[in-house]
DNA sequence: AAATATAATGAACAGTGTTTATTATTTCCA
DNA sequence: TGGAAATAATAAACACTGTTCATTATATTT
């Protein structure tokens, strides 16, 4: 009786469903935009049912940002073309960029609101960035092993790359490097320039 | 007839009561988990008062925000007592790491919630903000001029530094820097350690 | 003291996430 | 194949939220 295999496969094709017009309404007009009530509108059920996949916003949250996380990673190793480390490590830099202002409303999902740390990041691992976080952190120790940068500690050179590109990416997409005076259009610029500049520092 | 005055003064103390009552709760709670009942129950008024002195709590938060930036200015200014610039950048940062340590809610509703830059920021100046960040600016643009960093733009210069800081510490108060596997406790130290790394690698 | 302007509020509106009792559908077994 | 049991979906409600508005209370002015 392969009748409750169905059930399954039918119980994960409704997940899809939730979680595919979740992320596209999420990209549209960003997570607190988005009600329980809108998702059941747009896949035409009940808000109640969606409660039957997800207990609640925040683990349906979690698997958007599990979806995000894995456009990331893909986003990232389709750009990591280069042979040298240092080099490699510059392109993801650069591609991480471009994502975060490809994809602003899923950047922000992913690394600046709050939820859902509360209640799923707590006990359980938060494994969905692992996999775009490895990617950077291997390519660093490879430029700390072969000594192309001035760092001794991989793993702070790895937290202190990717610090700096969230940092400006993050007051950003907050609207606070307005502080700055800074026109609209030149920003971007600014921002790859101070990368460059960055990674031409840490350099040995 | 000094009651016009007198009616002006009452005015004030009333956004004053609301906006300290605010702060206080924004502290203890953040701002998201404060609603305008609970402030106007802790100040024993009608929520719908508040909208008196408030047009919504967009601009409620912008005082606060004000507020907020003040405090971090009087901190910031107390811990710069070196002399030399590159030293003083370097008080600076680590009080800045401080701050945000201390007020973390605080730091939450300056820096990284989305509010109010919907309303207020679109048009208006953000001067909140201005008073911290020209102190950082002016001692970095010592720095420059001096020859003491391996810069040679200031902008670029003071926005790399406080993206460096600032991508430290919204990391960790969004609990991504889990990610990096760290122990809770060797956090701070480990941000620290980064940016005395980053401030010896900056540098000449 | 009466009329007017100001301040404060209770009640309501439209929305939110979420739960529960009820209804519809499907599966199972006699 | 028909009726009981299990599953799925929902309508309605709950306790909130920010916000508005008609109404009431309090000052001020005439």
């Amino acid at each position: 009786m392969g009748i409750t295999e169905r059930k399954e496969r039918e119980k994960a094709e409704m997940r899809r469903r939730i979680v595919d017009a979740a992320i596209e309404m999420f990209v549209a007009e960003g997570y607190e935009k988005v009600s329980i009530r809108n998702i059941a509108d747009k896949i035409e059920y009940s808000p109640a049912t969606i409660y039957l996949y997800y207990k609640d916003k925040d683990e349906l949250l979690y698997d958007v940002q599990g979806e995000a996380f894995q456009k990331l990673a893909n986003y990232l190793r389709a750009r990591i073309t280069a042979e040298d480390p240092l080099e490699r490590v510059r392109q993801l830099i650069l591609a991480y960029l471009d994502f975060a202002r490809e994809y602003e409303e899923l950047y922000d999902l992913m690394f600046i609101i709050k939820a859902p740390m509360n209640s799923v990041q707590k006990d359980a691992e938060w494994d969905n960035g692992q996999d775009a976080f490895t990617l950077l952190r291997e390519n660093v120790i490879s430029c700390v092993e072969k000594g192309l940068i001035r760092f001794d500690n991989p793993m702070i050179a790895t937290l202190s790359i990717w610090a700096f590109a969230h940092g400006f990416i993050s007051l950003n997409l907050r609207c606070r490097i307005k502080i700055a005076e800074l026109g609209e259009e030149v920003i971007p610029i600014v921002m790859r320039q101070a990368v460059e500049h960055y990674l031409a520092t840490i350099k040995v």
